[in-house]
DNA sequence: AAAATAAAAGATTTAAATGTCTTTTTTAAT
DNA sequence: ATTAAAAAAGACATTTAAATCTTTTATTTT
């Protein structure tokens, strides 16, 4: 569904909100690890989600990253469209370039309404309440599996 | 969504299906340039059909693809398994690896919901069904763009 | 001002997906 | 049997995504 750069944006910024009450700040290390991301790698990501005014960072000591009340606002789907473009709100599920609402697919019509779900979904799911739920402990930002799940799958 | 591979896998099958009326076999060449895939990459991913019974073949002089009546209510769930595996089925949509109905990712619940949904018309659409659309004269396999049509996306 | 801290920027590497080429095997027609 | 046609198999190349490393810049603290 997402790229894997896409993951690690949505679950740094769930990350970062987590840690930033207060207007703390959150260093690189910090959010890499909270996450389990090469630190080298997200270090791109978020300096694209800066760029694109979906996060904050501040250089120097006492430094890092964190979140202003307007970005906690922003959607799962403002995320997807900074890191991985409008191809999955665009793209036609077989693949060709032509496939419209004139010259539709033979999925087409069927696969456009559950995207409009999907969209529905990412576009009304704010980081915030990504927080929120974290929050109220009946809902996870797991990252390690134990040995015994690592087995089982 | 799918990868390239299956995309073509996809294509490639019903562009078959369209073909091998009455037992006709499809040489590899016109499947290429039906779909619009390059040639020597589509023969892999139609050996690869081959093998998991998605399709069959016959070398030599008049030989080609074809497929059976077994083949023509194989779904497109069939094809992205075979192709993309189970990545789609089970993985979690913010790429934790923990992610279960017992630990959940704040979006699980609701992603899960359309995931059926998108499995659902997966698995209920067979190659038949998008061959008889196709045939229908109401859906298509369009391939090429035109110039106009380059030009507005 | 100097030193220390932390992000930004840019260059490089690795791995995976995609695409290409060459040889081999099978089958059918002559 | 020989030849030709077409898929199968395997080696190779390119591109893109993912990950790493190094240097630079900005900021704060002393």
């Amino acid at each position: 569904m997402f790229s894997k750069s896409c993951e690690y944006a949505i679950r740094a910024l769930i990350c970062i909100s987590l840690h930033s009450k207060n207007d703390e700040k959150v260093n690189l290390k910090i959010v890499a690890e909270s996450i389990n991301a090469p630190l080298p790698f997200i270090t791109k990501i978020l300096q694209k989600l800066v760029k694109h005014n979906l996060l904050h960072s501040r250089k120097g000591p006492n430094g890092g990253f964190f979140i202003s009340d307007e970005v906690r606002n922003k959607t799962i789907l403002d995320i997807v469209k900074c890191i991985d473009g409008n191809s999955l709100l665009n793209d036609c599920v077989m693949g060709l370039k032509r496939c419209n609402e004139k010259t539709p697919c033979p999925l087409h019509f069927q696969y456009k309404s559950i995207k409009m779900n999907l969209i529905d979904l990412f576009d009304k799911s704010t980081i915030e309440d990504m927080k929120e739920k974290i929050g109220s402990c009946k809902f996870f930002l797991n990252i390690e599996q134990t040995q015994q799940e690592s087995l089982n799958s």
